[in-house]
DNA sequence: TTTATGCTATTGTCTATGACATATTTGCTT
DNA sequence: AAGCAAATATGTCATAGACAATAGCATAAA
């Protein structure tokens, strides 16, 4: 019997369209296939791996069991229901935290149920509104902050698509851009001078957005350069534009070693008046601070260390 | 593993580092330098190629090339002049083309100054006021477009610094979110309704923010997703908002064959009466343009596209 | 208990060369 | 000219081995 021209409906995906689909790297499959066993793509006419979808399914699982943390040897080779029961297990974290500030807490919900029901322009007239009611510096600290976690949160658990993630994100840039729009005053020689990026592995632009509202409110210069900026280029950049302050986000899948010596480098590259701050949720920021960084453990301590500053210079 | 800092130190480059600097990939870059001698990188004490920053760029200079439809084998072994003298032919008719626009050379050349100064300041409030004097569509079309098409020209031949384009794109982002934000309407029941988004690869979201002001312009409702979407999340979201049109943007440094894959993997997952819509500088739509799908060759043509659909559907 | 150090296993990426499907160009024939 | 076939050009896939970088763990020291 005859299964490849029977069922040809049957979605097969090359190696190259299980890289695109997936993130994991050609060399990756391979080896993968190699020494775990998995996947095991059937092949083709011309000897080529076609994967069948539900393998492909697989590998997205494994991706984000990866990305939460868990290693290749442990995870390739289990079956679906392991992986799953694995995928709950991370649910059981602490997510009742954020929703103990009082009032605020339903509105945090009220936007996870907009963004579930896709609700898009719902989402955004509530974000736009709660940023109204509560002002820019409790909507970012109280609101933004903890519905950014627990969307990031979701997504590690699977509980929401990859697409439902984008449209939130691109809903709360919208507010915040606008948000900072309006704050923004136009006298220029306002002070400290704040240079606002990540490094060149982080991706999530939301961090600076939240971190370059705060600053503004606060009266800060801010330069923001948008997200993965590479040392060299960092170091140039405060050349060219003599900031007194470079702030850098982390988020919580950066790597704890390309964080630090990241930021031990920089440290090396700029002047010693420059002040480095990190800020974000990856955690190795609190458990082994860098030296000659300011940590930011918190986007309410911002009004307090610009403060700072501004005691230290005249 | 990614030391793109002690490379650019000693001005040598890993493969990897240069796949990501050209866009041209691994196994291209091996096979070119068995067939044509070109690249020729030396080796690192593991044995590992390592190419010397002249060679990178001339692999810069040999990829616009083949963007602009010559072919490999005429150019891989070329020297650098003969490139150049190719590159400058190359180079007079389209820019000139943008320039030529009464009035708005002159705007294009003072931004470019602008950012060679790194008066953001100054090109923040410039860009502000071409909107204002131009209108939304002449500054998309005549100063944006042209103005990003010479920062990426600038960029890929290495004339200006990482950090200068994360200031120029950050700063027309903000310029644009600001044009968007004043153009939406609130009634929420336009059509066509437009989800824009980009393939998973591909980082750039100026073309976005440009089509998706010009389809607000038009009356078009926009459901705008950000970049990096994968492709079965582009479908799962096309499920829950059904939109009538899908529309992606495709920057010149996308891999020809990835897009057209990407494209015709997409028309499969899509239901038939969604419209796919194509539009960017990548070279290929306009070269081998795909079934099923709606290539926008220019920016221009997105106002009589949205009524030739208006037309079709009553 | 916590913090350093060194050993071992793990894991991704690189190397090399050959094969071949698909474009594109060339050459030949109407 | 225009159509068609043959020849080239070109990117991507395959195999299998090697090894540097990372992470985990055990042991020693504070």
């Amino acid at each position: 019997m005859d299964l490849s021209e029977g069922e040809s409906k049957h979605l097969q995906f090359s190696i190259a369209a299980v890289e695109r689909d997936t993130g994991i790297g050609k060399d990756t499959l391979r080896v993968w296939e190699r020494r775990y066993g998995f996947p095991q793509p059937g092949r083709d006419s011309f000897g080529e791996r076609s994967y069948p979808l539900l393998q492909v399914e697989k590998l997205r699982i494994i991706k984000r069991l990866l990305d939460a943390g868990h290693r290749p040897g442990q995870v390739v080779a289990m079956s679906v229901e392991q992986l799953q029961s694995i995928t709950e297990s991370l649910l059981a974290g602490p997510m009742d935290l954020a929703r103990g500030k009082a009032g605020v807490g339903e509105l945090l919900d009220e936007a996870m149920g907009l963004l579930r029901t896709h609700d898009i322009d719902g989402l955004r007239s509530h974000l736009h509104q709660a940023v109204a009611s509560l002002g820019v510096n409790r909507f970012v600290i109280e609101l933004l902050a903890p519905l950014n976690a627990m969307v990031g949160d979701a997504w590690m658990r699977a509980e929401i698509q990859v697409f439902e993630e984008h449209m939130y994100t691109e809903c709360a840039t919208v507010v915040m851009r606008q948000a900072i729009h309006q704050l923004t005053s136009h006298t220029a020689h306002r002070r400290p001078r704040v240079l606002l990026t990540t490094f060149a592995q982080e991706e999530h632009a939301m961090g600076l957005l939240m971190a370059e509202s705060l600053l503004t409110l606060q009266g800060c210069y801010c330069l923001p350069m948008g997200v993965k900026t590479p040392l060299s280029d960092i170091a140039k950049a405060v050349l060219a534009c003599h900031p007194d302050i470079v702030a850098l986000s982390f988020s919580i899948t950066q790597n704890p070693n390309h964080v630090l010596d990241g930021l031990a480098e920089l440290r090396r590259l700029l002047p010693e008046q420059v002040e480095i701050w990190a800020g974000g949720r990856a955690p190795v920021l609190q458990r082994r601070p860098p030296t000659g960084v300011t940590v930011i453990a918190d986007l309410a301590q911002i009004e307090a260390q610009v403060q700072r500053w501004r005691k230290r210079k005249p």
